[in-house]
DNA sequence: CATGAATGAGAGTTCATTCAT
DNA sequence: CATGAATGAACTCTCATTCAT
């Protein structure tokens, strides 16, 4: 039957063996396992059905593909982080870090963006362009919350400011070993952040 | 020595070489410049005098090189670590800390032992099993404090304790970035970590 | 005819198709562009509509397609080399090599044949046998109309009669870099061969 | 021994199983075989000893190896053409035909440089561009002599002098089908061209 | 022993061709 | 039949390691 090989009012070829999500599901995991350059194509197609070639339908070279998995989750993060609720000073921070705990490999993964060769791909260079806006969209954020709860005297004023975030972004990679699920642990991290280790 | 005389520098003239400190020195700076898997023989060899191959006279093959390398990391730690006056034991910590954070990388650079491949070298395997070996004494040590802090009461009880010795031992990897020396910096963390960023 | 315009236009509404024609029009043009192994299907596809498996519907693979290309441009050479009236060699001799400069590229373009792998195709083995005869009569018309010039006295003899044979045809190499009309091109031509550059 | 050892006053490694000189010639025939996307490291390395990979000793990619070998056949030809006595104009124009009859290929090499792709090899720009400016070279010399040749009154009037200095340079491409050597050859091309094909 | 050349395994990429829709 | 995806062979290039000098 015709219509059986129209999609839409267009003839179709054959189906994809897997989406371009599931390409960068199983990149963004085999770049935090192995790092940049331990990152494969080959690695990537053996976690993936089919031929190595066959990446090649979705990203033109290996930059793209890393480039693309940096700049969704990025994204994913940004847009999480811009729907919290900033009344309560205290309470966003709180929320901001049960998103970056939810993503604690993010600055593991965004590390190695400086390693990624833009000089042969105009579209890696865009998406990690959109990686550097999204660092620093994060980090005004960060910088507007605390200084709010500086001004509502929240913080304590012998030790400066940048340490204080540096403090509280790097809760992220605190390894979480005693397996408790993510939104108790940030919360477990938050109150040791801000009450501090002694009695 | 009037043989190393001879040998460097009278008969030959052969170029100056290097001593194997020299080289792990480099690659230790190269691994954590580039991760393990962006460390390559070609690299190390041209920020080192001579030639790539003469780099076999030292270390059979990469492995053995790496492997060395981490295990004199570790080792330096170890010893400094042991050398630490555990009588107050807050004050242990915070020297324990400053001691952690001279070699802030150490972390990273040891989260790479596990890529390495020692079927191919036993010299590699006996030096991971002596870094392995130093994750355990150390962990020992600081388990210990914690222990001791805890039952002298320095530790509040509504955080579990692995969780504070994570917190504790994650706080080397907060980017310095007043840059400020190292004991002050160490310091300045302590003080979070033990009175926590609230007023 | 009905059945085209069913299938062409009404029916389907699919992208408007190409001739046999047109693709081995844009073949030529490619191969002498970038040359017999410059020359992909993919460079092929990107200059016609369509995907680039559609091209499967015409010829079974990329060798057919130049050898049926081959064949045609030489196929149409010699029907317009067969239909000069010989009854005055000098005369012809000038129309002949106004033919060949029309298809200056003629020879560039046959240059390449012995390139194509005819193992895997009968039917490009079977163009190419035509490519080879088409050569062989047009040598055949060429000798003949040179022995003739030579009987009726038209040729100097101090220079062999290959000699000259080879350099008429040799001319239709010469670039035209004035850009005057093919058909004053070649009068240009053939006055030069046969007047010589000597006042 | 020592001195075995040595190679003036440096210590050798193994001897290069080829110089960059045969390597060169191997390339210069197999680009006049195959063209430039024809040509292959494979093909290059079946036709030299050794390994594929051996062949970066020499060159640092395949863009440079074509573009060193363009590089050296046109210096070659332009410093035998700028050694001709000029004085006599006819005959300067007779060994500069003899020098480009002996590089009769010159212009099918040449003619391939612009397919080479410079982006990734700032050496391979550099040598085309001394290719550019040999090019410009030898025009400019033929340039030179024509019009001297016009102003002594050895060249007919009536043909514009494009066209002639056209129809000389492409003299060389005529196939030598009698087997001449060269000298001989150049001779009867010359004398074609000058007194002209008609007795 | 130090060197520079040689090697081969393996990565990234392209493309003719086949296949399922 | 036309399509776009899948495939595997072949190419370019890199690098750890070995070898001859």
């Amino acid at each position: 039957m015709y219509f059986e090989m129209l999609k839409g009012e267009v003839i179709m070829g054959r189906k994809p063996s897997y989406t371009e999500s599931e390409l960068l599901d199983i990149t963004k995991k085999l770049v935090l396992e192995h790092g940049y350059d331990g990152f494969h194509l080959k690695l990537l197609s053996q976690h993936l059905p089919g031929a190595r070639s066959t990446i090649y339908q979705y990203y033109a070279n290996k930059e793209e593909i890393v480039a693309a998995c940096m700049k969704r989750v990025i994204s994913s993060v940004i847009e999480k982080a811009s729907a919290i609720d900033e009344t309560d000073t205290m309470q966003a921070l709180q929320e901001l870090l049960g998103i970056y705990v939810d993503e604690s490999k993010l600055h593991q993964l965004l590390g190695d963006a400086h390693k990624i060769n833009t000089t042969n791909s105009a579209a890696a260079s865009r998406d990690l362009d959109v990686v550097e806006q999204g660092h620093t969209t994060l980090k005004i954020q960060l910088t507007r919350l605390f200084q709010r709860a500086q001004q509502e005297k929240n913080l304590r004023e012998d030790i400066p400011l940048p340490v204080l975030i540096g403090g509280f972004f790097n809760l992220i990679n605190t390894p979480n070993m005693i397996n408790v699920p993510n939104p108790e642990w940030s919360k477990l991290l938050f109150q040791m952040w801000i009450g501090g280790a002694q009695r």
